[in-house]
RNA sequence: UCCCCGGUAGCUCAGCAGGUAGAGCGGGUGGCUGUUAACCACUUGGUCGGCGGUUCGAGUCCGUCCCGGGGAGCCA
């Protein structure tokens, strides 16, 4: 069997496809069939006594996203979409399809989430989920050629990672609550104490009631951490990171590029080395800007767009405020009003890609910082294990991957950007 | 949780100043020997989101609830 991707090096050959009904027209007695099979979309032409009578009166029964077999002869062809046709000689409908919701015209956003396990077979949505797979095997490829070891974190964890409260909860046989997690870090440095170099790359979990183009309540991050790391350390990890995705996304999915109707061009700007700015700075030029913020404020996703808008490529804010920060963060010796953390922005107003800070080492700080957060010793104690028994410099970041494809997409909205959104309100299909 | 917008045919929408419901696409039938989201003709298709109110009369005005979309906070 051929797929149609391999159509071009069957010119002259007797081919059979295998795939679904794309889109069907007919001309009196020359009748157009696009099939598509998952690689792309060819056009098959059967013209009347040229193949059995049967096979000819078979189009009559199709119907879109019909599922069939066609076979004919490979030709070059200037009018076919994607320049080869398929002149056939046989036509075997599998099944015949009920009328396809879904049209090759505009539909409503809840209406195509209604349909996403039908609206996956757009050639959009299938571009989208080759460029997600590239970037996917992309980020294993990075951290594994760079001496990082894959180690699988739990996805059932007994206490919140971060001491927010915006976990899923569920019940874990007689043993109380469990809750899904919202990030392997923690597990992960314990890990980077044995391995020295690992990451993870898995779902996670926030059960946050946010309503916006860069929220899922089911997201998938690749977190990276390692042993005798600086924040300088990751900060260049982080970019060369970025750059690798980009790259291999550029080198290899061109193709999905142009059907997502994606400009390469500000992607291909994207080099090192990316701005770095620190939180300070970044105040200034918000100020600069007429967007002031008080010293100790987060930034909102209003000033990260402002922000980010002022590069042409990914920017890494340092230095934020620690009391804005997680727990965990190392605080800046220079400095101790100030965390050792980054925030990468993507450019264009996509937002915060990734997030990562070094990581607090010493044993009594981080006691002291469960206190200020007012979270419980208890939970923690296998973390703080790791503070006793030859506890080192380490640190770490964590991108989440639907942000970045949806940068890279160029789409308006992360949920496109994951085979099977899981949002607010919204748990179907 | 808060703010804004919306809910009319399978889909995308129109429906003005209250007066008994429309288009395009899709589906169906027929026509056409090179179509490109083909084209032409005919045809099918509705508890106007639910409930209540005002009115002689409500898709239209008012109240309320439900659902969806956009944004905010928080985050990746």
């Amino acid at each position: 069997m051929t797929s149609i991707a391999q159509l071009a090096a069957h010119v002259g050959e007797e081919v059979v496809l295998r795939g679904w009904v794309y889109h069907l027209r007919s001309s009196g007695k020359v009748r157009f069939l696009v099939l598509r099979d998952g690689t792309g979309l060819a056009q098959a032409v059967l013209v009347k006594g040229q193949m059995p009578e049967a096979d000819f009166a078979a189009f009559e029964e199709l119907t879109l996203e019909s599922s069939l077999e066609v076979a004919g002869r490979v030709k070059a062809d200037a009018r076919a979409p994607g320049g080869y046709e398929l002149e056939a000689t046989g036509l075997h409908p599998l099944h015949i399809a009920e009328p396809f919701p879904i049209q090759p015209k505009e539909h409503g956003v809840g209406f195509l989430l209604d349909h996403r396990h039908l609206w996956l077979r757009s050639p959009r949505q299938q571009a989208i989920l080759r460029l997600r797979d590239e970037v996917s095997r992309a980020c294993r490829d990075f951290f594994h050629e760079r001496g990082f070891v894959l180690v699988d974190t739990p996805i059932l964890t007994p206490t919140a990672c971060e001491g927010t409260t915006t976990l899923f909860a569920t019940q874990y046989l007689d043993r109380g609550t469990a809750y899904l997690s919202q990030s392997g870090q923690l597990y992960l440095e314990a890990a980077a104490m044995a391995l020295g170099r690992v990451y993870c790359f898995g779902p996670t979990f926030r059960a946050e009631k946010s309503k916006t183009r860069r929220h899922l309540m089911e997201f998938w991050m690749v977190e990276a951490e390692a042993a005798f790391f600086t924040l300088e350390d990751i900060l260049e990890l982080a970019e060369d990171l970025v750059v690798y995705l980009v790259s291999r996304v550029l080198a290899a999915r061109h193709r999905e590029l142009e059907v997502l109707e994606r400009d390469p061009a500000p992607l291909a700007a994207v080099a090192k080395p990316f701005p770095r700015l620190r939180y300070t700075e970044v105040l200034t030029r918000l100020a600069a800007a007429g967007a002031e913020l008080p010293f100790g404020e987060d930034l909102g996703g209003d000033e990260e767009t402002l922000i980010s808008r002022m590069f042409d490529r990914p920017v890494m804010i340092t230095h934020y405020p620690l009391s804005c920060k997680a727990f965990y963060m190392e605080a800046d010796a220079a400095d101790p009003r100030l965390a050792l953390c980054v925030d990468m922005l993507a450019p264009e107003g996509y937002g915060e890609i990734i997030g990562g800070s070094q990581r607090v080492a010493d044993l009594e700080v981080l006691k002291q910082r469960l206190r200020e957060h007012n979270l419980p010793e208890e939970p923690f104690a296998w973390y703080l294990d790791l503070r006793r028994y030859g506890s080192v410099p380490h640190a770490g970041f964590g991108m989440g991957l639907e942000r970045v494809v949806a940068w890279l997409c160029g789409l308006r909205h992360v949920r496109e950007a994951i085979p099977f959104p899981r949002l607010l309100d919204r748990l179907y299909p």
